[in-house]
DNA sequence: GTAATTGTTCGATAGTTTCCGAAATATAAA
DNA sequence: TTTATATTTCGGAAACTATCGAACAATTAC
């Protein structure tokens, strides 16, 4: 019997990199506050506006330069964490919804038997 | 109005850093499946030796030698997320079960209002 | 006492991460 | 076409991390 969790060890070992920075953590709950409440798992691309921010709102208040915020970005799309898509000018993210929901079962207990 | 994990920033990405390590994740999960079922917020410490493993114990099948065990070991306390006492020639090692509750509800959306 | 077991500390090295500024790219607006 | 806005890419400096082997320390067994 295979357990989801331990057998992608490594892949959350990588969302938890993407997550250990402050500025990437902040940037990450920023979004998922703004995510589509109740229906978080039933997004599968490119929700409206309202549920996403560009990127450079997520960079607000935090006291780095574009090139570092564009970096940080990359580090939690690469992770699986967020997705992101460009409109205009302007690109706009959201949490990936499949992930969040991975994480949120990650801590608790196997069912055992 | 504050908000706990809002508050804890820092805290938090400090624990995921320890996380962040595949070999890390690996003993704290191994951890984790041997704590005490039902009951894990309960206990303040030095639960009986059948919920706790030992440093050799959590290291075998690692391919890491001891004293890059220990550190791993260490980094994971100073994150908050396992305790640790001698029993003996042996040091046994437990979940701390208040970080794993935090931990359980950080991806949880907080409620509105 | 000496030896065995278990784990820690130290020093080194290779690799990674964070962050910046400068230059480049993509889109939109004048 | 020029200018403005938003973001990426590149190159580099400083700080940090993972890992090892050697030496050290605590406990137990003989």
């Amino acid at each position: 019997m295979s357990n989801f969790r331990d057998d992608n060890i490594e892949k959350f070992a990588e969302m938890f990199k993407a997550l250990s920075n402050p500025n990437r953590l902040k940037i990450f709950l920023r979004l998922v506050s703004c995510c589509i409440p109740g229906v978080v798992t039933n997004i599968s691309s490119s929700p409206d506006s309202e549920y996403c921010a560009c990127i450079g709102e997520l960079g607000q208040d935090l006291s780095i330069v574009a090139s570092t915020m564009s970096h940080h970005i990359k580090e939690l799309r690469q992770a699986g964490l967020i997705r992101m898509e460009r409109r205009g000018q302007k690109i706009e993210c959201w949490i990936e919804p499949e992930t969040l929901t991975a994480l949120q079962s990650f801590f608790s207990r196997p069912t055992t038997g």
